[in-house]
DNA sequence: TTAGGGTTAG
């Protein structure tokens, strides 16, 4: 007996067949019966590269040893290119760690790999290692590296390769250079992006490409449009990713139709990614019906074409469309990817039907997970479940899922907190930290549901550990939690210290926060202070003119009220009309302020009379405040009972069991008059009532709300 | 052996 040690096995590439005993005689003929033909120097390069399956390229790899071919170093790095093309990374590393070469192909090569297989992590160990070993990076190995820095969205290792790239003289490098535009710009660092793009001493189309996506990541649409036709005078002719990228800077119809111009003039007229490409932009553009025609033109509508129209119909708030076009592709047997699932939950959040959340799961469930990112999926459906009313469904998915990321857990603490149960979410978010570390957005969440449920020590808490304990450096979001935290608390003059105190300036978010508590405080001179730097910072915003007035009209000051309005109005600015929808027999009605159009109008005013004279009579009192000026967005003309809440809960009451709990939706935040009488008519009527408002939830029952006020 | 592109969860 003897142990085999040097024979070729293709399911084990290192030659060690420590599991197999046999005679020495019976390994001979063996050897000599299955042995696979030797192979030849001339076409050892061309048989890999022809593998199509890991089990033929592992037989190539046999004959390889046979010949000794796999110390030639040309060879190796084939192999292990084909490995990585294969899928086979472990196979590939094997092979890499025992060959203990120097040569910048080889690592190039397995960086590359790594990055392939979205193992960035492993791309910058090996980079690190390989400057450790004094084995001098190139050309090639920069892109690969900085790729990996951008996906990881690790600006700071990123700018530590920039360092090395102009160490070992590459700053001018083409290839380089896009890398580290692309990187920067996945970093949201644009500057830095355009400090590479303006140094540059050669550019080619992708470095305008990239340039054009740096800013559509960040949010620089003009600038994209702008570098776009800048590029154009410089004659430099858009090929399809430029177009792309440009199409996603445009958000007004004239740009639209000038880069389809362009588009066509180029020659990408039959182009199935700029059809699907320009869809979304006309979307975007607030021209869902252009965009439909496109969709409507694209005769060989792939998934994408699909998807995006369905997100297009959800984000244009048209959820019944979304849904129906969903139907459509059911009965045509397209199959759903999770980018069309992702839009289709989207669309369902948009609605706020439990019935429909229901239904889209089920669909989810019964596609039996076929789809490339069961995660996403499974972590939209939280939150829809979340945005729908149902707490307990949402956990329900979160306790039963096989893995969960930070955006899992966000969703989950978001859901807490949206539904004012701030101390569920402040104890999920202290189990999170022992297997996930805490992201910007994850504290958005946490310190968002702390503001509503009042947990200022807790607030504090997180907000603190922040830069400390996870190295997240607060930004103005997180202020913006803070103030509200501390403005809702009532401690105004602490809020106030705190943005004088913020080391970034504060933004639209952080004042309107301010301005939002002083609403609550009734604290005018704050008030007012707040106002006049985000009427200039978010002069837009119609919330923020209705908010001022509000808060001049309940203190009496209805001359500045009018004032404001009156600059509103001079400044262009449209408020926003409030709706509620309430979903009865699997129908969506919706109701705006003072709504005589449903067909149960008389029904409805008169058993509203009733409920009001119910209400009354048991201590309710009409909050005049929001008569003239009401909370947001509805004309001041109309009465406080003609509210779009109270007519969609009153048509509740008459079209449901009087068991159900009556859930509705209002796009704007809850008028304060109608949370009040919204209370008493859960005590009178012993109904529960769900409103989900633009901001939270509010569960109401026996007479108090689940906020606690605390709105 | 290198860079960029259509839909995409908190």
């Amino acid at each position: 007996m003897q142990k085999l040690k040097h024979c070729w096995f293709p399911g084990r590439p290192r030659y060690s067949c420590r599991f197999f005993w046999a005679e020495a005689e019976t390994l001979t003929q063996a050897q000599e019966l299955f042995s696979p033909p030797p192979v030849r120097a001339d076409t050892c390069v061309s048989l890999i590269k022809q593998c199509s399956s890991l089990h033929s390229l592992k037989t190539v790899y046999a004959s390889m040893l046979r010949s000794h071919f796999h110390l030639n170093l040309y060879f190796l790095t084939n192999l292990i290119a084909q490995y990585v093309s294969l899928g086979s990374i472990s196979h590939a590393y094997s092979l890499f760690s025992s060959s203990h070469s120097s040569d910048p192909f080889l690592w190039n090569v397995m960086i590359r790999g790594f990055v392939d297989h979205a193992q960035y992590h492993r791309s910058v160990l090996l980079y690190i290692q390989m400057l450790e070993l004094g084995i001098r990076p190139n050309n090639y190995t920069f892109p690969f590296v900085i790729k990996a820095c951008g996906c990881l969205r690790n600006v700071e290792f990123g700018i530590q390769v920039h360092d090395d790239v102009v160490e070992f003289g590459y700053e001018s490098d083409v290839f380089v250079c896009n890398s580290l535009i692309v990187m920067y710009g996945k970093c949201e660092r644009y500057e830095l992006s355009r400090q590479v793009f303006d140094r540059m001493p050669d550019r080619n189309e992708t470095s305008w490409s990239t340039i054009i996506r740096a800013c559509s990541l960040n949010d620089h649409y003009e600038e994209g449009l702008s570098l776009f036709w800048r590029m154009l005078r410089e004659d430099i002719r858009p090929d399809r990713a430029t177009v792309l990228n440009v199409m996603a800077c445009a958000y007004r119809v004239n740009d639209a139709d000038e880069i389809c111009r362009v588009a066509v003039f180029n020659g990408f007229d039959f182009d199935q990614y700029v059809h699907n490409a320009a869809l979304g932009m006309y979307a975007r553009c607030g021209r869902i019906d252009l965009a439909r025609s496109i969709f409507d033109g694209i005769l060989n509508k792939d998934i994408v074409t699909w998807a995006s129209m369905i997100e297009a119909y959800a984000q244009a708030d048209l959820p019944l469309e979304a849904l129906g076009l969903f139907k459509q592709m059911n009965s045509q047997r397209i199959f759903p990817d999770s980018v069309t699932l992702l839009s289709v939950v989207r669309a369902c959040s948009v609605l706020a039907s439990f019935r429909h959340a229901h239904a889209v799961h089920g669909i989810i469930i019964l596609t039996g997970g076929f789809f490339n990112n069961p995660l996403a999926v499974e972590t939209a459906v939280i939150d829809l479940y979340t945005k729908c009313g149902s707490l307990t469904y949402a956990r329900k998915v979160f306790d039963r899922m096989q893995s969960r990321n930070i955006i899992t857990w966000s969703a989950m603490i978001s859901g807490y907190g949206m539904h004012g149960l701030g101390g569920e979410a402040y104890n999920l978010f202290n189990q999170m930290k022992s297997s996930v570390k805490p992201d910007h957005i994850a504290f958005v969440s946490i310190l968002s549901a702390c503001s509503h449920s009042g947990l200022v020590a807790e607030g504090w808490e997180c907000f603190n550990s922040m830069a400390r304990d996870f190295r997240v450096t607060p930004r103005t979001e997180h202020y913006a939690c803070m103030v509200d935290l501390l403005g809702r608390a009532g401690k105004l003059d602490e809020a106030q210290v705190f943005i004088e105190r913020m080391p970034i300036g504060p933004d639209a978010g952080v004042w309107g926060a301010l301005l939002g508590a002083c609403r609550v405080h009734s604290n005018i001179d704050l008030a007012e202070m707040a106002a006049k730097a985000l009427l200039d910072l978010d002069s837009k915003n119609p919330g923020r003119y209705v908010l001022l007035s509000n808060i001049y009209a309940s203190s009496g000051k209805t001359k500045d009220a009018h004032k404001i309005r009156t600059l509103m109005m001079n400044r262009g600015v449209r408020k926003v009309s409030g709706h509620t929808i309430i979903e009865i027999k699997n129908k969506v009605y919706t109701f705006v302020a003072g709504d005589r159009s449903h067909p149960q109008t008389d029904l409805i005013y008169s058993e509203l009379e009733r409920v009001m004279d119910r209400i009354r009579q048991e201590g309710y009192t009409p909050d005049m405040n929001f008569v003239l000026h009401d909370v947001e967005e509805e004309t001041k003309e109309k009465m406080l009972y003609v509210h779009s809440e109270k007519l969609a809960i009153v048509f509740g009451l008459l079209n449901s069991r009087s068991e159900s709990v009556i859930r509705i939706r209002k796009n704007l935040r809850i008028c304060g008059d109608c949370h009040t009488a919204t209370k008493f008519i859960s005590k009178v009527t012993r109904r529960e009532i769900v409103v989900r408002d633009a901001r939270r939830f509010h569960h109401f029952k026996d007479g108090t709300c689940s906020c606690g006020d605390y709105w």
